[in-house]
DNA sequence: TCTTTTCCGTTGGAAAAACAACAGACTTGT
DNA sequence: ACAAGTCTGTTGTTTTTCCAACGGAAAAGA
């Protein structure tokens, strides 16, 4: 267990927490570590989940199954991410999705209601797990509802406008560069390229921005 | 204060909390009332928010204007609804919405760190709050995350079927029903009402499911 | 009961997106 | 420096969605 501290001491959970107090906790948290090889299934459809998982090595899909057998990839979970947090409630229902390891991974285990319910004596750095677990549900949050509210838009052009015009918003300029290339772009948007990147150009000539590569500038009309 | 603990009683955050015990709670978390008129913005695009707010009475307007001037509504808030607590995370940035009253309004504020910070003598029911609102913003979590996957789906047959075989898993069955009529969930899923009434009736002919108004079955292939 | 309104399916034309295929610019690795 | 591979824009065709309009069925209201 003391070997993936250095891992946990970087992650949004145990952030600000230092090497000494994470030990400390994971024991407090009924730490447990689950090895899975590569095509197991972490979990499946159908089960309860009641823990908050973190992966620290290898890596994991969370891919869903529908009635007629077709198969979706949904996220992709990289070591030092967590993951079932959403899952945790009391009669939140079973698991919808199928989380399955796609290399030789390795996944800590958290008793969640040991992280809610505080221990006031034992362990000083409870209100700060509760406090990071809370903000990081809560920026998840946030970026669920911004990315919900690009993938409302009906068109492919309103889909780009409305995804420029927050990062615009959050650089705090009208000329700012994004992490994507046009492919992501056009995968996190849920848009063909091809159309993707004519509409860019379209919008381009009409005089409503500039861009070269990842960096762009939104123009006034 | 006091006329708003019926209300409070029947929220997610104070749910199993007794109207006394709200009472004091109120006072701990420096509960403020602001009262809203028609048409008078709660809160702009750009500023901070540390605050969780309940909404007591009227109605409010989530929405956002992009970087043209087109306004789009996110999200109606009704009475007893929760909101805000995406943005109380420290550093997440300002709103990136607008917050509208479209009726005359009554809101309460939370202090937030208040909230997160355990007084462990004073509240005995400060645990089970956090619990709370924990339990609430997973829940949202969990649904922004279904909607995400639904919303993904390229064509409206594909959100559809996403959409109904969720619902089938969710509620154990391949008969069920839906609390959405037509333009609903043509409004949840994004897409033309005509366009999916068009598309269920196809995959009524194509042996996929069957309908009679809200009730649902999928079959086999 | 009769009227009005809402809901739902249907259709045809217009618009947009998806798709496939390709070429040039740029990167990467050897 | 060269080859292989990636990224991006472009074009033409096919497919899908959007939109507007309509009629019948069901529900709500007078």
């Amino acid at each position: 267990m003391k070997k993936y501290v250095s891992l946990l001491k970087r992650t949004k959970l145990f952030s600000g927490v230092g090497d000494d107090d994470i030990l400390s906790m994971l024991n407090c948290l009924n730490a447990i570590v689950r090895e899975y090889n590569k095509g197991e299934y972490a979990f499946r459809q159908g089960e309860y989940i009641r823990n908050l998982m973190i992966l620290a090595e290898g890596r994991l899909y969370i891919q869903k199954e529908d009635y007629w057998g077709n198969l979706n990839i949904l996220n992709e979970i990289r070591p030092g991410e967590m993951f079932g947090e959403a899952y945790i409630v009391p009669n939140s229902g079973p698991l919808m999705n199928d989380v399955i390891a796609i290399e030789e991974s390795v996944v800590l285990f958290f008793d969640m209601e040991r992280i809610l319910t505080v221990c006031s004596s034992a362990c000083p750095f409870h209100t700060r797990l509760v406090k990071n677990i809370f903000y990081t549900i809560s920026d998840k949050n946030k970026s669920l509802v911004q990315k919900l509210s690009y993938m409302s838009q009906r068109s492919t052009r309103e889909k780009l406008l409305s995804y420029l015009s927050d990062e615009a918003k959050r650089q705090n300029s009208s000329s700012f560069s994004i992490h994507f290339n046009r492919q992501q772009l056009a995968d996190f948007l849920s848009v063909d390229r091809s159309a993707m990147s004519n509409e860019l150009c379209k919008l381009r000539d009409e005089g409503m921005l500039d861009f070269h590569k990842n960096e762009f500038t939104l123009h006034e009309l």
